[in-house]
DNA sequence: GGCAATATTTCGTTTAACGAAATGCTGCAT
DNA sequence: ATGCAGCATTTCGTTAAACGAAATATTGCC
């Protein structure tokens, strides 16, 4: 069913309209499959092929979703101005991060030097167990949990610096539970330097990160830690952005709108320090 | 497969983030498929779970297509004509701008001299506050949100006249939504001088402006606004190429008047007086 | 008229979608 | 504390749809 995306991707991406042949290769899949894709696309309304050649293209449907999306934007800028509020203030590339299921991941991401390429990589997905962000939201799990999520390990190895094994890991979760900042040195990316701090809901959960990362030489742990205050308020910051509705909801039903501000997790209950 | 853009289409025509039920009422599917269908959504990073509810919006993902659509859609070529016809008559470069965040995105562009520089320029961005084209997205919004998407300010400074205090910012967007002109006179660029009218779609949303600028000492926003019906005209025809807004998909359910009626709130039509 | 290049169909296999119903959470009210 | 109500999530047997290798049809071109 993604893979409906990906071919939907390509079509919007290319400057001219594409042949089957085109998009097969471009998508990597076998032609029946982008075939069989295409004409429920077209179908759909969401591409359209051109008369005289029967190339694809954008179709009215895909226009008019397109349209409803950029006008709802400004809804989903508020945590990127943030993002690129402290962008500037500690000059590294920061971004916000969930957690799902068994991985983080990238809500949104600023980088440092190019201002346009934003949206490239975030979607994407990292582990919990080496990253700063990931290890931050474990540190909120009681310990069985985390080993129910993750395993009895060992973890995967992706540098030298990565802990595999669980109770070193359980051990690092104790140190971040304490400190409540999650730190990377390397443990993901090969001299790649990352700190993240705690987004809390109204009730104090920790529902997202904003971390701050970047190349070894030029950051260090040390260095980062200055910045704290600025990704304290960045976070703080965002946490405003979840708890309020964004818009109030109209009457609609009966049913239970006022409902916005929810649960409290017996469980996962904030265990960080707020120092 | 189609039901998937079912279900992103009904979370992208949403004010707000929905939830689950909404989204199954909506939909007119069984509540296990909407699920199965939005966690793979969320997988491919076309929708997002808002942190703290559990409801769904728009992923970035999407929003990424979304701008490659409007960038590249079949409907470009009639668009550039549109502005090659107003550059024509105004004989000034003139542009056509969408709001994507917290910045302007050039769609289109044509300039005066050089027929050929469409491709370089368009996908670049500029700041709000301090456009033509910005100014005016921003006065369709009511002033908490403005000042929830820049923050409280101050504003980055490009020129000795760009407004960098958000009271002062407020005070030029009452102007503008009263007038339905967006001006800019070296508030980005020192000695570029802008003027910029907005494009609505079929419901009066502004979804876009058409702006012309040009050199200060050639052009001035006194001489700027004898070209005011010209503009008009073609944001008008620019309007024309805009996608309708998204037909409801039937919903099986028994067609509920009262029951899940959503309805547009009144306010969200045209703040703009149609001077 | 024939050759390529491209588009479309066939078909047996495999996989994933399907949705009714049951279960699990969470927060509110008693 | 307890139970209830609303919503989210999972289960599971069924069924339909996706899958892609290979074969076939169409188109454009020389």
């Amino acid at each position: 069913m993604l893979k409906a995306f990906g071919v939907l991707e390509q079509v919007a991406r290319a400057e001219a309209p594409l042949s089957l042949d085109e998009l097969t290769q471009q998508c990597g899949l076998p032609k029946p499959t982008v075939y069989r894709i295409l004409g429920l696309l077209q179908r759909g309304g969401l591409v359209q092929r051109e008369p005289a050649a029967k190339r694809y293209c954008i179709g009215a449907r895909l226009s008019q979703l397109a349209l409803e999306v950029m006008l709802r934007s400004p809804q989903r800028a508020r945590r990127h101005a943030i993002l690129q509020q402290l962008v500037e203030e500690v000059g590294e590339t920061c971004n916000f991060t969930m957690q799902d299921g068994n991985e983080v991941v990238y809500i949104d991401r600023v980088e440092t030097s190019s201002p346009v390429r934003l949206l490239m990589e975030s979607g994407s997905r990292v582990p919990l167990h080496c990253t700063a962000s990931g290890k931050l939201f474990l540190s909120q799990l009681p310990e069985h949990k985390v080993a129910g999520l993750l395993g009895a390990g060992p973890y995967p190895r992706y540098t030298a610096r990565t802990i595999t094994e669980m109770a070193a890991l359980q051990k690092e979760l104790r140190r971040i539970r304490a400190e409540g900042i999650g730190t990377d040195v390397g443990e993901y990316l090969e001299g790649s330097v990352c700190l993240a701090v705690p987004v809390t809901d109204e009730q104090g959960r920790v529902c997202a990160t904003v971390a701050m990362h970047g190349p070894a030489p030029r950051v260090t742990l040390k260095k980062a830690m200055d910045f704290l205050p600025a990704l304290r308020r960045a976070a703080v910051a965002m946490g405003a952005t979840i708890g309020a509705p964004i818009t109030p909801r109209g009457p609609a039903t009966a049913s239970g709108v006022g409902a916005v501000g929810k649960k409290l997790p017996a469980r996962s209950r904030s265990r960080i320090a707020q120092s």
